[in-house]
DNA sequence: GGTGCTATCCCCATAACTGGCGATGGCCGG
DNA sequence: CCGGCCATCGCCAGTTATGGGGATAGCACC
Protein backbone atom coordinates (compact mmCIF):
# COMPACT_ATOMS: atom_id res chain seq x y z
CA UNK A 1 0.00 0.00 0.00
CA UNK A 2 1.36 3.53 -0.92
CA UNK A 3 1.69 5.80 1.32
CA UNK A 4 -0.51 8.96 1.44
CA UNK A 5 0.14 12.30 1.70
CA UNK A 6 -1.65 15.92 2.07
CA UNK A 7 0.19 19.11 1.35
CA UNK A 8 -0.50 22.50 2.95
CA UNK A 9 1.07 25.01 1.02
CA UNK A 10 0.21 28.48 0.05
CA UNK A 11 2.90 29.25 -3.10
CA UNK A 12 1.01 27.38 -5.68
CA UNK A 13 4.23 26.96 -7.40
CA UNK A 14 5.46 24.84 -4.52
CA UNK A 15 2.31 23.19 -4.05
CA UNK A 16 2.56 21.58 -7.55
CA UNK A 17 6.13 20.62 -7.33
CA UNK A 18 5.64 18.95 -4.42
CA UNK A 19 2.41 17.12 -5.40
CA UNK A 20 4.37 16.35 -8.66
CA UNK A 21 7.25 14.84 -6.10
CA UNK A 22 4.67 12.82 -4.62
CA UNK A 23 3.06 11.12 -6.98
CA UNK A 24 5.72 10.61 -9.22
CA UNK A 25 7.17 8.83 -6.92
CA UNK A 26 6.79 5.29 -6.94
CA UNK A 27 5.04 4.26 -3.23
CA UNK A 28 3.63 7.55 -2.42
CA UNK A 29 0.40 9.38 -3.34
CA UNK A 30 -0.85 12.90 -3.08
CA UNK A 31 -3.95 12.97 -1.83
CA UNK A 32 -4.72 16.44 -1.54
CA UNK A 33 -3.61 20.05 -1.50
CA UNK A 34 -4.45 23.03 0.44
CA UNK A 35 -3.63 26.57 0.17
CA UNK A 36 -4.62 27.67 3.23
CA UNK A 37 -4.59 26.16 6.95
CA UNK A 38 -8.22 26.79 7.56
CA UNK A 39 -9.30 24.49 3.66
CA UNK A 40 -6.67 22.12 5.20
CA UNK A 41 -8.76 21.92 8.63
CA UNK A 42 -12.07 21.48 6.79
CA UNK A 43 -10.67 18.73 4.03
CA UNK A 44 -7.97 16.65 5.40
CA UNK A 45 -9.92 14.70 7.89
CA UNK A 46 -12.07 13.63 5.29
CA UNK A 47 -9.01 11.96 3.36
CA UNK A 48 -6.86 10.88 6.31
CA UNK A 49 -3.75 10.78 4.93
CA UNK A 50 -0.89 8.78 6.23
CA UNK A 51 1.23 12.25 6.78
CA UNK A 52 0.77 15.61 6.04
CA UNK A 53 3.24 17.89 4.65
CA UNK A 54 2.65 21.26 6.24
CA UNK A 55 4.20 24.77 5.53
CA UNK A 56 4.84 27.24 8.68
CA UNK A 57 4.41 30.45 7.29
CA UNK A 58 0.93 30.79 6.00
CA UNK A 59 -1.98 33.25 5.75
CA UNK A 60 -4.72 33.33 8.32
CA UNK A 61 -3.84 30.17 10.63
CA UNK A 62 -0.13 29.46 10.39
CA UNK A 63 0.96 25.93 10.04
CA UNK A 64 1.75 25.34 13.86
CA UNK A 65 -1.70 25.93 15.19
CA UNK A 66 -3.07 23.95 11.68
CA UNK A 67 -1.18 21.47 13.37
CA UNK A 68 -2.37 21.52 16.91
CA UNK A 69 -6.05 21.52 15.22
CA UNK A 70 -5.51 18.91 13.01
CA UNK A 71 -3.51 16.60 15.39
CA UNK A 72 -6.64 15.50 17.86
CA UNK A 73 -8.99 14.85 14.71
CA UNK A 74 -6.32 12.40 13.18
CA UNK A 75 -3.70 11.02 15.66
CA UNK A 76 -2.78 8.75 13.34
CA UNK A 77 -1.47 11.12 10.57
CA UNK A 78 1.90 11.93 11.01
CA UNK A 79 2.64 15.66 10.49
CA UNK A 80 5.82 17.10 8.93
CA UNK A 81 6.26 20.44 9.20
CA UNK A 82 8.04 21.75 6.02
CA UNK A 83 9.48 25.86 6.55
CA UNK A 84 12.73 27.82 6.17
CA UNK A 85 12.55 28.64 9.83
CA UNK A 86 15.34 27.13 11.84
CA UNK A 87 14.99 29.03 15.20
CA UNK A 88 14.07 27.16 18.16
CA UNK A 89 11.20 28.82 19.18
CA UNK A 90 9.39 27.61 15.72
CA UNK A 91 10.54 23.77 15.88
CA UNK A 92 9.10 23.40 19.72
CA UNK A 93 6.29 24.88 19.18
CA UNK A 94 5.34 22.81 15.96
CA UNK A 95 6.66 19.74 18.24
CA UNK A 96 4.42 20.73 20.73
CA UNK A 97 1.77 21.34 18.36
CA UNK A 98 1.69 17.59 17.50
CA UNK A 99 4.10 17.42 14.32
CA UNK A 100 6.35 14.42 14.40
CA UNK A 101 9.12 16.08 11.78
CA UNK A 102 10.46 18.92 10.79
CA UNK A 103 12.05 19.37 7.54
CA UNK A 104 13.57 22.43 5.91
CA UNK A 105 12.31 23.45 2.87
CA UNK A 106 15.65 23.71 0.82
CA UNK A 107 15.43 19.69 1.34
CA UNK A 108 16.63 17.90 -1.45
CA UNK A 109 13.34 15.81 -3.33
CA UNK A 110 14.92 12.62 -2.52
CA UNK A 111 15.41 13.23 1.32
CA UNK A 112 11.78 14.25 1.74
CA UNK A 113 10.64 11.45 -0.14
CA UNK A 114 12.74 9.32 2.84
CA UNK A 115 11.41 11.42 5.42
CA UNK A 116 8.08 10.94 4.69
CA UNK A 117 8.80 6.91 4.48
CA UNK A 118 10.40 7.78 8.02
CA UNK A 119 7.74 9.41 9.75
CA UNK A 120 5.51 6.61 8.52
CA UNK A 121 7.47 3.65 9.64
CA UNK A 122 7.30 5.49 13.64
CA UNK A 123 10.49 7.33 13.33
CA UNK A 124 10.83 11.36 13.15
CA UNK A 125 12.90 12.92 10.56
CA UNK A 126 14.12 16.03 11.19
CA UNK A 127 17.25 18.17 8.76
CA UNK A 128 20.47 17.93 10.78
CA UNK A 129 20.29 20.99 12.29
CA UNK A 130 17.10 20.77 13.74
CA UNK A 131 17.78 17.35 15.20
CA UNK A 132 21.01 18.91 17.04
CA UNK A 133 18.65 22.12 18.70
CA UNK A 134 15.99 19.61 19.91
CA UNK A 135 18.96 17.32 21.50
CA UNK A 136 20.40 20.60 22.95
CA UNK A 137 17.57 21.56 24.75
CA UNK A 138 18.20 18.26 26.77
CA UNK A 139 21.79 19.23 27.55
CA UNK A 140 22.50 21.02 30.68
CA UNK A 141 20.48 24.28 31.02
CA UNK A 142 23.54 26.08 31.51
CA UNK A 143 22.21 26.26 34.99
CA UNK A 144 24.68 29.42 35.79
CA UNK A 145 21.83 31.40 36.78
CA UNK A 146 23.35 35.24 36.23
CA UNK A 147 23.62 35.97 40.31
CA UNK A 148 22.00 33.42 41.90
CA UNK A 149 23.67 30.25 42.81
CA UNK A 150 26.04 31.44 45.69
CA UNK A 151 23.64 30.06 47.72
CA UNK A 152 24.77 28.14 50.59
CA UNK A 153 23.56 24.50 51.25
CA UNK A 154 21.96 25.59 54.30
CA UNK A 155 20.05 28.33 52.30
CA UNK A 156 19.17 26.19 49.45
CA UNK A 157 17.71 23.74 52.04
CA UNK A 158 15.75 26.23 52.85
CA UNK A 159 14.54 26.85 49.75
CA UNK A 160 13.80 23.78 48.79
CA UNK A 161 11.40 23.38 51.96
CA UNK A 162 9.90 27.04 50.75
CA UNK A 163 9.47 25.34 47.45
CA UNK A 164 7.46 22.72 48.51
CA UNK A 165 5.02 24.89 50.36
CA UNK A 166 6.08 25.06 53.78
CA UNK A 167 5.60 27.57 56.24
CA UNK A 168 8.57 28.79 58.23
CA UNK A 169 7.66 27.21 61.66
CA UNK A 170 7.47 23.91 59.55
CA UNK A 171 10.39 24.66 57.73
CA UNK A 172 12.11 25.00 61.62
CA UNK A 173 10.92 22.42 62.75
CA UNK A 174 12.19 20.25 59.91
CA UNK A 175 15.55 21.47 59.77
CA UNK A 176 16.04 21.26 63.61
CA UNK A 177 16.64 25.07 64.34
CA UNK A 178 14.54 27.95 65.33
CA UNK A 179 12.03 30.01 63.36
CA UNK A 180 14.53 33.26 63.60
CA UNK A 181 17.23 30.95 61.69
CA UNK A 182 14.95 30.51 59.19
CA UNK A 183 14.06 33.80 58.72
CA UNK A 184 17.86 34.95 58.40
CA UNK A 185 18.22 32.09 56.12
CA UNK A 186 15.52 33.60 54.46
CA UNK A 187 16.37 37.08 54.19
CA UNK A 188 19.40 36.25 52.73
CA UNK A 189 18.24 33.95 49.82
CA UNK A 190 15.83 36.88 49.25
CA UNK A 191 19.24 39.47 48.80
CA UNK A 192 21.06 36.80 46.67
CA UNK A 193 18.33 35.89 44.33
CA UNK A 194 17.11 39.76 44.35
CA UNK A 195 13.60 38.90 44.92
CA UNK A 196 11.12 40.64 47.44
CA UNK A 197 8.98 37.66 47.85
CA UNK A 198 8.73 33.63 48.27
CA UNK A 199 6.87 33.51 45.65
CA UNK A 200 9.45 35.10 43.37
CA UNK A 201 12.38 33.15 45.26
CA UNK A 202 10.15 29.92 44.45
CA UNK A 203 9.69 30.43 41.17
CA UNK A 204 13.02 31.17 40.14
CA UNK A 205 14.11 28.29 42.20
CA UNK A 206 11.58 26.08 39.86
CA UNK A 207 13.07 27.54 36.93
CA UNK A 208 16.50 27.02 37.28
CA UNK A 209 15.96 23.23 38.08
CA UNK A 210 13.63 22.97 35.19
CA UNK A 211 14.58 25.73 32.43
CA UNK A 212 13.85 23.35 29.83
CA UNK A 213 11.72 24.78 27.03
CA UNK A 214 8.99 27.28 27.01
CA UNK A 215 5.25 26.24 26.44
CA UNK A 216 3.93 26.54 23.18
CA UNK A 217 2.65 29.79 22.79
CA UNK A 218 -0.76 30.49 22.17
CA UNK A 219 -1.46 32.08 18.91
CA UNK B 1 40.61 15.54 6.23
CA UNK B 2 39.49 12.45 7.32
CA UNK B 3 36.94 12.23 10.50
CA UNK B 4 38.67 10.63 13.80
CA UNK B 5 37.09 8.57 15.72
CA UNK B 6 37.47 6.72 19.13
CA UNK B 7 35.43 3.56 19.95
CA UNK B 8 34.79 2.74 23.66
CA UNK B 9 32.64 -0.64 24.19
CA UNK B 10 33.74 -3.31 26.12
CA UNK B 11 32.87 -6.51 23.97
CA UNK B 12 35.93 -7.30 22.33
CA UNK B 13 34.39 -8.56 19.23
CA UNK B 14 32.20 -5.65 18.67
CA UNK B 15 35.05 -3.33 19.60
CA UNK B 16 37.56 -4.67 16.73
CA UNK B 17 34.51 -4.78 13.89
CA UNK B 18 33.79 -1.44 14.44
CA UNK B 19 37.04 -0.35 14.51
CA UNK B 20 37.51 -2.52 11.34
CA UNK B 21 34.29 -0.47 9.94
CA UNK B 22 35.47 3.07 10.56
CA UNK B 23 39.22 2.49 9.44
CA UNK B 24 38.07 0.52 5.83
CA UNK B 25 35.34 3.17 4.99
CA UNK B 26 37.35 6.13 2.91
CA UNK B 27 37.13 9.32 5.10
CA UNK B 28 36.94 8.06 8.19
CA UNK B 29 39.96 6.77 10.72
CA UNK B 30 39.73 5.17 14.34
CA UNK B 31 42.46 6.68 16.38
CA UNK B 32 41.64 4.75 19.18
CA UNK B 33 39.46 2.20 20.87
CA UNK B 34 39.00 1.60 25.11
CA UNK B 35 37.24 -1.24 26.40
CA UNK B 36 36.09 0.62 29.43
CA UNK B 37 35.30 4.13 30.70
CA UNK B 38 38.14 4.62 32.61
CA UNK B 39 40.41 3.91 29.78
CA UNK B 40 38.36 6.03 27.68
CA UNK B 41 38.62 8.76 30.22
CA UNK B 42 42.32 8.66 30.95
CA UNK B 43 43.28 8.17 27.16
CA UNK B 44 40.61 10.10 24.76
CA UNK B 45 41.40 13.04 25.67
CA UNK B 46 45.01 12.75 23.97
CA UNK B 47 43.36 11.86 20.81
CA UNK B 48 40.83 14.92 20.74
CA UNK B 49 38.50 12.95 18.17
CA UNK B 50 35.97 14.48 16.04
CA UNK B 51 33.47 11.96 17.61
CA UNK B 52 33.07 8.79 19.81
CA UNK B 53 31.13 5.70 19.70
CA UNK B 54 30.09 4.93 23.14
CA UNK B 55 28.38 1.86 23.86
CA UNK B 56 26.45 2.62 27.46
CA UNK B 57 26.70 -0.82 29.74
CA UNK B 58 30.30 -0.41 30.49
CA UNK B 59 31.67 -2.81 33.20
CA UNK B 60 32.61 -0.29 36.00
CA UNK B 61 31.78 3.05 34.68
CA UNK B 62 28.81 3.49 32.40
CA UNK B 63 28.81 4.90 29.30
CA UNK B 64 26.12 8.06 30.06
CA UNK B 65 28.72 8.50 33.03
CA UNK B 66 32.09 8.47 30.98
CA UNK B 67 30.20 11.19 28.37
CA UNK B 68 29.42 13.04 30.98
CA UNK B 69 32.79 13.30 32.35
CA UNK B 70 34.53 13.61 28.64
CA UNK B 71 32.08 15.97 27.39
CA UNK B 72 33.62 18.85 29.60
CA UNK B 73 37.34 18.09 28.51
CA UNK B 74 36.61 17.78 24.78
CA UNK B 75 33.63 20.61 24.40
CA UNK B 76 34.36 20.06 20.44
CA UNK B 77 34.06 16.34 20.22
CA UNK B 78 30.80 14.55 19.56
CA UNK B 79 29.53 11.78 21.29
CA UNK B 80 27.47 8.95 19.82
CA UNK B 81 26.29 6.44 22.15
CA UNK B 82 25.48 3.01 20.99
CA UNK B 83 23.37 0.58 22.30
CA UNK B 84 20.56 -1.52 22.67
CA UNK B 85 18.95 0.03 25.17
CA UNK B 86 15.30 2.03 23.74
CA UNK B 87 13.93 2.79 26.98
CA UNK B 88 13.22 7.12 27.02
CA UNK B 89 15.35 7.04 30.47
CA UNK B 90 18.66 6.18 29.19
CA UNK B 91 17.90 8.53 26.18
CA UNK B 92 17.22 11.29 27.90
CA UNK B 93 20.06 10.73 30.42
CA UNK B 94 22.49 10.10 27.37
CA UNK B 95 21.71 13.24 25.99
CA UNK B 96 21.51 15.71 28.68
CA UNK B 97 25.12 14.03 29.89
CA UNK B 98 26.31 15.50 26.37
CA UNK B 99 25.95 12.82 23.66
CA UNK B 100 24.81 14.29 20.24
CA UNK B 101 23.82 11.30 18.87
CA UNK B 102 21.90 7.90 19.56
CA UNK B 103 22.00 4.90 17.26
CA UNK B 104 20.91 1.40 18.54
CA UNK B 105 23.63 -1.19 17.89
CA UNK B 106 21.53 -2.64 15.10
CA UNK B 107 21.88 -0.11 12.92
CA UNK B 108 23.26 -1.40 9.53
CA UNK B 109 26.95 0.19 9.04
CA UNK B 110 26.28 2.27 6.41
CA UNK B 111 24.31 4.11 8.62
CA UNK B 112 26.35 4.02 10.92
CA UNK B 113 29.11 5.78 8.67
CA UNK B 114 26.52 8.23 7.69
CA UNK B 115 25.70 8.89 11.32
CA UNK B 116 29.04 9.76 12.28
CA UNK B 117 29.08 12.34 9.20
CA UNK B 118 26.10 13.74 9.89
CA UNK B 119 27.25 14.32 14.05
CA UNK B 120 30.62 15.59 12.70
CA UNK B 121 28.74 18.27 10.18
CA UNK B 122 27.04 19.19 13.10
CA UNK B 123 23.36 17.14 13.35
CA UNK B 124 22.37 14.92 15.70
CA UNK B 125 21.55 11.36 13.91
CA UNK B 126 19.42 9.12 15.85
CA UNK B 127 17.81 5.83 15.32
CA UNK B 128 13.89 6.35 14.13
CA UNK B 129 12.11 4.91 17.01
CA UNK B 130 14.33 6.83 19.20
CA UNK B 131 13.85 10.28 17.71
CA UNK B 132 10.32 9.76 17.39
CA UNK B 133 10.79 9.17 21.41
CA UNK B 134 12.34 12.33 21.41
CA UNK B 135 9.69 14.26 19.78
CA UNK B 136 7.36 13.24 22.14
CA UNK B 137 8.81 14.33 25.02
CA UNK B 138 7.86 17.47 23.59
CA UNK B 139 4.10 16.72 22.99
CA UNK B 140 1.66 17.69 25.20
CA UNK B 141 1.73 15.79 28.66
CA UNK B 142 -2.12 15.51 28.14
CA UNK B 143 -2.23 17.52 31.63
CA UNK B 144 -4.98 15.59 32.82
CA UNK B 145 -4.11 16.57 36.53
CA UNK B 146 -6.30 14.92 38.43
CA UNK B 147 -8.31 17.01 40.55
CA UNK B 148 -7.09 20.67 39.72
CA UNK B 149 -7.79 22.00 36.39
CA UNK B 150 -11.27 23.40 37.33
CA UNK B 151 -10.27 26.34 37.75
CA UNK B 152 -12.19 29.22 35.82
CA UNK B 153 -9.99 31.49 33.49
CA UNK B 154 -10.39 34.01 35.82
CA UNK B 155 -8.68 31.71 38.51
CA UNK B 156 -6.36 30.12 35.83
CA UNK B 157 -5.33 34.09 35.57
CA UNK B 158 -4.86 35.30 39.18
CA UNK B 159 -2.40 32.24 39.97
CA UNK B 160 -0.41 32.76 36.73
CA UNK B 161 0.26 36.02 38.19
CA UNK B 162 0.31 34.64 41.75
CA UNK B 163 3.45 32.53 40.11
CA UNK B 164 4.87 35.74 39.19
CA UNK B 165 5.41 36.70 42.41
CA UNK B 166 3.04 39.74 42.33
CA UNK B 167 1.23 41.15 45.27
CA UNK B 168 -2.33 40.63 45.52
CA UNK B 169 -2.29 44.03 45.26
CA UNK B 170 -0.11 44.57 42.03
CA UNK B 171 -2.44 41.51 40.46
CA UNK B 172 -5.55 43.45 41.40
CA UNK B 173 -4.02 46.99 39.31
CA UNK B 174 -3.18 44.68 37.08
CA UNK B 175 -6.42 42.82 36.25
CA UNK B 176 -8.36 46.28 36.81
CA UNK B 177 -10.31 44.54 39.94
CA UNK B 178 -10.24 45.42 43.48
CA UNK B 179 -7.63 43.79 45.93
CA UNK B 180 -11.08 41.96 47.43
CA UNK B 181 -11.80 40.17 44.39
CA UNK B 182 -8.11 38.91 44.16
CA UNK B 183 -8.83 37.61 47.58
CA UNK B 184 -11.80 36.13 46.76
CA UNK B 185 -10.75 34.24 43.48
CA UNK B 186 -7.17 33.08 45.84
CA UNK B 187 -9.25 31.60 48.38
CA UNK B 188 -10.98 29.80 45.28
CA UNK B 189 -8.17 28.62 44.28
CA UNK B 190 -6.81 27.48 47.50
CA UNK B 191 -10.11 25.42 47.48
CA UNK B 192 -10.06 23.59 44.52
CA UNK B 193 -6.45 22.58 44.63
CA UNK B 194 -6.41 21.89 48.17
CA UNK B 195 -3.92 24.12 49.20
CA UNK B 196 -2.73 26.61 52.23
CA UNK B 197 -0.65 28.75 51.03
CA UNK B 198 -0.03 30.65 48.14
CA UNK B 199 3.18 28.78 47.57
CA UNK B 200 1.50 25.28 47.05
CA UNK B 201 -0.45 26.80 44.56
CA UNK B 202 2.38 28.12 42.94
CA UNK B 203 4.31 24.84 43.02
CA UNK B 204 1.09 22.82 42.24
CA UNK B 205 0.48 25.10 39.41
CA UNK B 206 4.33 25.12 37.78
CA UNK B 207 4.29 21.11 37.93
CA UNK B 208 1.26 21.30 36.31
CA UNK B 209 2.43 23.02 33.32
CA UNK B 210 6.21 21.73 32.72
CA UNK B 211 5.97 18.24 33.90
CA UNK B 212 8.30 17.90 31.02
CA UNK B 213 11.17 15.64 31.91
CA UNK B 214 13.07 14.63 34.89
CA UNK B 215 16.54 16.02 35.54
CA UNK B 216 19.61 13.31 34.24
CA UNK B 217 19.63 10.87 37.48
CA UNK B 218 23.52 11.41 39.31
CA UNK B 219 24.91 8.23 39.21
C1' DG C 1 45.09 37.28 64.53
C1' DG C 2 42.01 39.62 61.75
C1' DT C 3 38.61 39.34 58.01
C1' DG C 4 34.92 37.13 55.83
C1' DC C 5 31.45 33.76 55.39
C1' DT C 6 28.10 30.63 57.39
C1' DA C 7 24.99 29.28 60.65
C1' DT C 8 22.73 30.12 64.54
C1' DC C 9 19.79 32.99 67.49
C1' DC C 10 16.83 37.34 69.16
C1' DC C 11 13.42 41.63 68.96
C1' DC C 12 10.39 44.68 66.60
C1' DA C 13 7.31 47.09 63.29
C1' DT C 14 5.01 47.09 59.18
C1' DA C 15 2.97 44.94 55.44
C1' DA C 16 0.87 41.09 53.33
C1' DC C 17 -1.61 36.96 53.37
C1' DT C 18 -5.27 33.65 55.12
C1' DG C 19 -9.81 32.46 56.13
C1' DG C 20 -14.12 33.37 58.18
C1' DC C 21 -18.96 35.57 56.85
C1' DG C 22 -21.52 38.14 53.69
C1' DA C 23 -23.44 40.41 49.41
C1' DT C 24 -24.74 41.68 44.44
C1' DG C 25 -25.44 40.69 39.61
C1' DG C 26 -25.01 37.87 35.44
C1' DC C 27 -25.50 33.79 32.94
C1' DC C 28 -26.81 29.04 32.06
C1' DG C 29 -29.38 24.92 32.29
C1' DG C 30 -33.12 22.16 34.22
C1' DC D 1 -37.84 30.55 37.95
C1' DC D 2 -34.64 28.60 40.80
C1' DG D 3 -30.14 26.66 41.88
C1' DG D 4 -25.40 26.71 40.67
C1' DC D 5 -21.28 28.74 39.10
C1' DC D 6 -18.69 32.85 38.20
C1' DA D 7 -16.98 37.36 38.94
C1' DT D 8 -17.16 41.18 41.52
C1' DC D 9 -16.96 43.64 45.97
C1' DG D 10 -16.71 44.38 51.43
C1' DC D 11 -15.18 43.75 56.60
C1' DC D 12 -12.58 41.70 60.25
C1' DA D 13 -9.50 38.91 63.02
C1' DG D 14 -5.69 36.31 63.22
C1' DT D 15 -1.43 34.55 61.29
C1' DT D 16 2.62 34.94 58.56
C1' DA D 17 5.97 37.02 56.07
C1' DT D 18 9.14 40.85 55.23
C1' DG D 19 12.95 43.79 56.40
C1' DG D 20 15.26 46.44 59.67
C1' DG D 21 18.28 46.29 63.76
C1' DG D 22 21.59 43.39 66.32
C1' DA D 23 24.54 39.18 68.42
C1' DT D 24 27.51 34.89 68.95
C1' DA D 25 30.28 31.03 67.43
C1' DG D 26 32.88 28.19 64.22
C1' DC D 27 35.80 27.81 60.27
C1' DA D 28 38.84 28.90 56.67
C1' DC D 29 42.09 31.71 54.45
C1' DC D 30 45.68 34.89 54.22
Amino acid sequence: MSISVSIVEDDARVRASLARLIDSAPGFRCVSNHSSAEDALKEIPKFKPDVVLMDINLPGINGVECARQLKPQLPATQIIMLTVYQNTEHIFNALAAGATGYMLKQTPPVELLAAIKEVNAGGSPMSGHIARKIVQSFQQPVNDSPEAQSLSPREAEVLDLLAKGFLYKEIAESMKVTYATVHTHIRHIYEKLHVRSRTEAVAKHLNQNRPRRELAAQP
